[in-house]
DNA sequence: CACCAGGCAAGTA
DNA sequence: TACTTGCATGGT
């Protein structure tokens, strides 16, 4: 059996990305770089109940103001910093306009949003897979710790090459994608925290995983 | 107490 | 180019 259908039988799905608006998930993929997700959801009620969740509030406050708002992220200094970046690459390049932001072809905005101080290759296919709905597979530290220690994949590959893996073999469209990265976490933390504890998750019977949806 | 979380950039040699 | 380090709160 695949990959995918082993952890969706043994979790369901994950209903990802959490967010009521395209900026909240933006917000969100910058405020949980190696963060749990638990500090970020309190940082984004903080902003939500001040009225600072929108492209106005988050380009009016200093960042020294913000970093307190979102303190229990860890790293608020740089993230409050982060967070501006972004809201200026929005405002400069599409006049602050999401919609216009949205219709940009994936491969430009991929590169725009790479190019913002504090958004690298997880944080910019987050944002594309979740925030603008391309299929485009996220990498993160579970999808490569669980494909290593299958022996799937070498210690040094590289984001792109890890994501082609993926990519290259899935005929997929961006439901598919959002949903085989969340169970990928998810399995990732009850199954492959510190070091291995494999016990009953879900890929424990593979060698080799198999990655294909359908064979 | 130690360890790590849905990373990234800057510094070092 | 190839490692290493700083960032920092909060849960287990």
């Amino acid at each position: 059996m695949e990959m995918f259908t082993l952890m969706l039988n043994q979790f369901g799905p994950q209903h990802w990305w959490p967010g009521e608006t395209e900026l909240e998930m933006m917000a969100g993929a910058v405020l949980t770089q190696n963060t749990s997700w638990n500090n970020v959801e309190k940082a984004i009620s903080n902003l939500k109940g001040k009225g600072l969740l929108n492209i106005e509030g988050l380009s009016r406050i200093p960042s020294e103001s913000l970093a307190e708002e979102i303190k229990s992220v860890g790293y608020f200094n740089i993230k409050a910093g982060r967070l501006k970046n972004l809201i200026n690459f929005i405002v400069e390049k599409y006049s602050g306009d999401m919609d216009q932001l949205l219709m940009e072809k994936t491969e430009t905005l991929r590169e725009g949003l790479l190019s913002i101080k504090g958004v690298g290759p997880e944080t910019a296919d987050s944002i594309l897979l979740y925030a603008a709905k391309r299929p485009v597979f996220v990498i993160d530290a579970y999808t490569y710790r669980i494909l290593n220690r299958h022996g799937m994949v070498e210690d040094q590959i590289t984001y792109d090459n890890l994501q082609s893996l993926f990519m290259d073999n899935l005929t997929g469209d961006a439901g598919l994608f959002n949903e085989f990265h969340a169970l990928i976490v998810r399995t990732g933390k009850d199954f492959c925290r510190g070091k291995p504890l494999c016990g009953s998750c879900p890929l424990k019977e593979w060698e080799k995983i198999n990655i294909q949806k359908s064979n």
